[in-house]
DNA sequence: GTTGCTGATGATACACCATATCATTTTTTC
DNA sequence: GAAAAAATGATATGGTGTATCATCAGCAAC
């Protein structure tokens, strides 16, 4: 089975044991997010849909199944780029904490990871510091993959 | 004197050791960003030109105007909320280096901080483990400000 | 002072992102 | 199968940002 397929499925799963369901318009689109690693738009996703499956799909529904998706943690919303991203850690049964994602400004592709909690408690009191307290620490910082960087050089 | 002229005198010097013109639609958009320590979109400070000066300032002439502002190192951009913020060492001469930026998720007010290198260093290392080089690592961080919080509780 | 150059600003059109609103379809529930 | 609820569609609209071409102001040369 392909990795895609595999985090579908275990994607329904989590759905059905809360209590909604992923349907066929959503697991179109949430396969567009997982077939690549890079971050894409609403509109990407509308077009991928349509040519993909052959199934016009507005851009409105496209923003509600991203925004279902999202409160069921199945997808992260890229607020620096407008772009959605399906969650790495969909296949993981645990409920994962707050991610960091480092987004190529080269290519775009984006990874999504966990940064060790003294490094954010060090980062949390420079904030407290400075007279504000850190709410959401979703940070999305502009990288160079490796790839990229070695293209580059 | 105001600290807004003080401020704007500063940058015209600096604009003119430079070899650029500080030009009065510039000083508008400027003294706009800087009597405030909120973030401003770009159409809101054409909003604010037309009624504080009484000039129709299209957006056009304020994005570009912003792009100068941003070359002189007079205004950041704050890619997460796409507003723009006056730098806060405007008045300084020397060249300060990569800032970080905490938003206030209630009021929008922005406060400019400098982290610890050793902090970034460690960040820096995380990313790296990743498989990720940081190019810009000018973070924007959602807070809450101290006044927002209090009024919370 | 007028010609011509350059930098700055204006006007218009357009693309993309996002949401509001109301209509329609599909699914559940009884 | 009718009523209720959930999901999706259609249309319009607003905010953000850019592309393109036109105009204007300042300044140097002649
Ligand atoms: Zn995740
Ligand atoms: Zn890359
Ligand atoms: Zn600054
Ligand atoms: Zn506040």
């Amino acid at each position: 089975m392909s990795r895609v397929q595999a985090a579908i499925d275990h994607a329904e799963n989590s759905c059905k044991s809360r209590g909604v369901k992923l349907t066929n318009k959503r697991r179109q689109v949430l396969s567009g997010l997982l077939q690549s690693n890079k971050a894409k738009s609403a509109y990407e996703l509308a077009d991928y849909c349509k040519d993909k499956f052959g199934q016009k799909l507005p851009a409105m529904s496209v923003y509600r199944i991203l925004e279902f998706l999202e409160e069921e943690r199945l997808v992260h919303k890229l607020n620096l780029a407008n772009k959605y991203i399906a969650c790495s850690h969909i296949t993981c049964d645990h409920d994962h904490g707050i991610s960091q994602f480092l987004i190529c400004a080269n290519c775009q592709t984006v990874k999504e990871i966990t940064v060790k909690k003294s490094t954010m408690n060090t980062l949390k009191r420079s904030v407290e510091g400075a007279g504000f307290d850190l709410v959401s620490p979703q940070m999305e910082l502009n990288c160079l993959c490796h790839d990229c960087k070695n293209q580059a050089a």
